[in-house]
DNA sequence: AAGCTCGCCAACCGCCCCGTC
DNA sequence: TGACGGGGCGGTTGGCGAGCT
């Protein structure tokens, strides 16, 4: 245990990031794709570990990532997310496409905590502070007893729960609580044991045990994930030098890189990248206004000579990033041999979970 | 204007898991 | 089968800007 080797090699930068760095790092990922990123830093000559620039290019440099700040939907999606799998912020990000878990974990921990906390709840528990500090032996039973079930894979969970243990619904949903609380561990349950999250079904479960108090309108939902452009205020949007960018994520991105990045090495996307990652740098909150606009696609494709790329590579990337595959991506991702996403861009199904799960929820609903 | 406090968030750290040899 | 390295995750830290005194 310990530290990885790549970090106690000396004259190693640390710290933040200089726009040079993250144009290297852009550019090489960019040419290279992701690969190993312990070799990372030396082609891409970069004094950086490994690891220190694969966070960079999750947290920061990744193409799909949303900025600004967190809708209502998201900021609801996350406490529902919470409550049922905790500080697991890698599985609460895969079902915010273009959030990553430190931005989620960052926002939890500065905005949702206090809000909770305003509110008389127990972040924790999602339970009010009085009767969580009452029970905290009995929630402390009811994890280990829900820890051992789930590590013994078992299908049906039973669970004794007294009256008093139901989980605490908070001023969103109005649910019945003892459906919420059987409702919760089945769900909980189905996404401990399912590797990639379903948002669709997410979606589903949150609209049924809550249509009014929840955005009904799925599609709707799902635009609001999208990257957007408005092309007259393009200058305002940090992430419009990524918005349609073809995928970078895989390994056979050379052609698309060469043409568009190395033929002039302070390309205009370059130079735009990185005047707009100044501007998130030095206020990551810019694009508040303009984050959750609506999904433009007619504007995006239809105003691809901004873009160096064709019309058809922006469609192609939108669906991507939205989690869509297209039929030419899943052909090109079959023929690559390599997954079309990055380690943690889940390419999301859109059906839902398995049957079973599914009538086991909603027929206790 | 200067000093202080506070909150946000990018980045680091330590640990765990998994694949490979 | 154990050592090793790489990737991933969650907790924590510290730099920096904004607001206050």
């Amino acid at each position: 245990m310990g530290r990885h080797p790549c970090c106690v090699k000396p004259k190693l930068r640390k710290g933040l990031w200089s726009p040079e760095e993250d144009e290297k790092l852009f550019n090489h990922i960019a040419r290279f794709g992701v690969g190993c990123w312990s070799s990372v830093p030396k082609l891409a000559g970069l004094q950086r570990c490994g690891k220190s620039c694969r966070l960079r290019w999750i947290n920061y440099l990744r193409p799909d990532l949303k900025r600004g700040m967190f809708s209502q939907e998201e900021e609801d999606l996350i406490l529902s997310l919470h409550q049922l799998l905790g500080n697991r912020w890698a599985q609460i990000a895969a079902q915010l496409p273009g959030r990553t878990d430190n931005e989620i974990k960052n926002f939890w921990n500065s905005c949702l905590k206090k809000k909770l906390m305003k509110q008389g709840i127990d972040p924790s528990t999602h339970k009010p502070l009085s009767e969580s500090e009452n029970k905290i032996t009995n929630e402390k039973n009811y994890r280990d007893e829900a820890s051992m079930m789930q590590s013994s894979q078992a299908h049906h969970i039973e669970f004794a729960t007294t009256e008093t243990e139901k989980p605490f619904t908070v001023d969103r949903g109005c649910r019945d609580s003892s459906d919420n609380d059987t409702l919760a561990k089945s769900l909980a349950e189905s996404l401990h044991s399912k590797p990639n999250y379903d948002p669709v079904f997410l979606l589903e479960f949150q609209e049924r045990i809550n249509p009014e108090g929840y955005n009904s309108n799925l599609m709707g939902h799902f635009q609001q994930y999208q990257p957007s452009y408005d092309h007259d205020q393009f200058e305002a949007k940090p992430n419009f030098g990524f918005s349609s960018m073809p995928e970078l994520t895989n390994y056979d991105i050379q052609g698309i890189a060469e043409a568009e990045f190395s033929a002039n090495s302070a390309s205009t996307l370059t130079s735009l990248l990185f005047s707009e990652v100044k501007e998130c740098s030095s206020n990551s909150s810019i694009g508040t206004s303009t984050a959750n606009a609506g999904f433009e696609m007619d504007k995006m494709v239809g105003n691809h000579t901004t873009f160096p790329w064709d019309a058809a590579n922006s469609l192609e990337s939108l669906f991507q990033f939205s989690g869509i595959k297209t039929e030419e991506s899943m052909e090109a991702s079959q023929w690559q041999g390599q997954p079309q996403c990055s380690d943690d861009y889940i390419s999301y199904q859109l059906t839902s979970l398995s049957e079973d799960i599914n009538a086991e929820i909603f027929h206790q609903i």
